[in-house]
DNA sequence: CGGGCTTTGTGATCTTGTGCACGAGGGCGG
DNA sequence: CCGCCCTCGTGCACAAGATCACAAAGCCCG
């Protein structure tokens, strides 16, 4: 209902929790006021295209002076829908499962694991870093419960489009997965994904090709 | 000194290895041949795309039949280097250092991690998975004895950059950061980045977006 | 052996993203 | 209070990427 009808490029959604987290930095300094340029610097990009990517939320700037560190992070958070938690389930209580929620790096961003969630019965029952491991079946009934809205896949591949559709049942709209393959999610999911498979191995493209095509 | 000129585009290249995954799953269904069509369905991209794509690689589909699934696998794996292994070397041996050691998807797609380095001496010495822990300061003596191409980051933010540079230093030219802070490299030099907190606040501006603004 | 069918390979076009350059606007010193 | 200087905000041109559409090419059947 707002009358901005202002669509933020996917490219610039991407760079926002950069140049936050480089707010948050600036803030921890006591520093109130960022140029373009030192923010540009900080987020690895060019100046004109944080300036281009800031104008997106509004005129928030100052000329002559940059923009406050405080105001802006406020608005960056709002947009970003940071000003409350999101509760994450994570499916999949094996090696990566229960490394992630042993990670207290997501709580304090934002993002508490309120549940894990395992196919297996061995795996069901217990606590793992204070985090409640329940049967699969129990999703529906926790992300309802527990209001989750995001979930993060650690399963094996050959279950990952399975668990996708589970989510999905279970009202989950925004799913990050780690399972190297490819899912379909349901019109108005978000899907992000993890493969570190795949980043070695366009490095390794790099660097096949650097050995072998000089320099 | 190939004659052909044909420089493979970045967002063609980060593709590639989800075909090559296709691929992979059609050799062990012993199908022989196929699609572009196919394969678009399988990798989740438009058909199109699919063979421009591979029109980079070379001309390897016959009109009117397909691609030759072995073929087109041999082909696209030497274009990505990953006709030989590629030892890795993962920096912090911490909560997440050690699950990635312990992960033995990497060995099996061919990135073997070589050794572990860490800055704590506590951590130094002894086996994780088999894989050993070293100090900082043998870095690199270890990447040139080893023949280590590719180094893992997993340090806490606040020592990224400087592990970096120990890494750039070392003679390593592939780095992956999981780090969530952005790190300069020197020219020449790969940088690809895992962000989990990056993901999950992407995640949550199209989810606030969806529920402020309808659908 | 020729015609029809299928699927590739690629020019043309449209969309998205990037970077430059500069006018607009605001603070500040004199 | 005026004018200068600094930095934002944005129009524009260019580059990269996605998609479309179709001719070229090869297989297969009769
Ligand atoms: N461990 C890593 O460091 C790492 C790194 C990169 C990618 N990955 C990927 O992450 C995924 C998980 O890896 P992992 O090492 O934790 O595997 P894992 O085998 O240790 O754990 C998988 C867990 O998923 C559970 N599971 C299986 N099928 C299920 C289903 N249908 N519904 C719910 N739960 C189910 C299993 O019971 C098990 O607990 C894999 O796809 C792997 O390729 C892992
Ligand atoms: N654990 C996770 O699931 C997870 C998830 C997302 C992101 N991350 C990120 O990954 C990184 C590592 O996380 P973690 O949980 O493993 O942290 P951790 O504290 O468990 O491990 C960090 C390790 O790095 C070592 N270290 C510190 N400074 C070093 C230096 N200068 N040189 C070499 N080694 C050094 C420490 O000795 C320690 O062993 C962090 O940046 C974190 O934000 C972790």
């Amino acid at each position: 209902m707002t009358d901005r009808a202002r669509r933020i490029p996917e490219a610039t959604v991407a760079r926002l929790p950069v140049y936050l987290r480089s707010l948050a930095e600036l803030h921890d300094d006591k520093i109130a006021t960022v140029s373009s340029e030192r923010l540009a610097e900080m987020a690895g990009v060019n100046a004109a295209k944080v300036r281009k990517d800031l104008s997106y939320l509004g005129s928030y700037g100052t000329r002559g002076v940059g923009y406050d560190v405080e105001y802006l992070s406020f608005q960056m958070s709002r947009e970003l829908g940071l000003t409350h938690d999101w509760p994450v389930v994570i499916v999949g209580a094996g090696n990566l499962g229960q490394a992630l929620a042993n990670y207290g790096g997501f709580r304090q961003r934002g993002f508490p694991v309120a549940a894990l969630v395992d196919a297996s019965r061995e795996k069901v029952g217990g606590y793992i870093h204070g985090v409640p491991v329940h049967h699969m079946d129990d999703l529906p009934e926790l992300a309802a419960d527990l209001g989750i809205a995001i979930g993060i896949i650690a399963t094996p591949a050959s279950a990952a489009q399975e668990v996708a559709d589970a989510l999905a049942a279970a009202g989950i709209r925004s799913i990050l997965n780690f399972a190297p393959t490819v899912i379909a999610v349901p019109e108005g999911t978000s899907l992000r994904k993890v493969d570190l498979a795949l980043e070695l191995q366009v490095l390794s493209f790099y660097q096949e090709h650097r050995d072998t095509e000089g320099v």
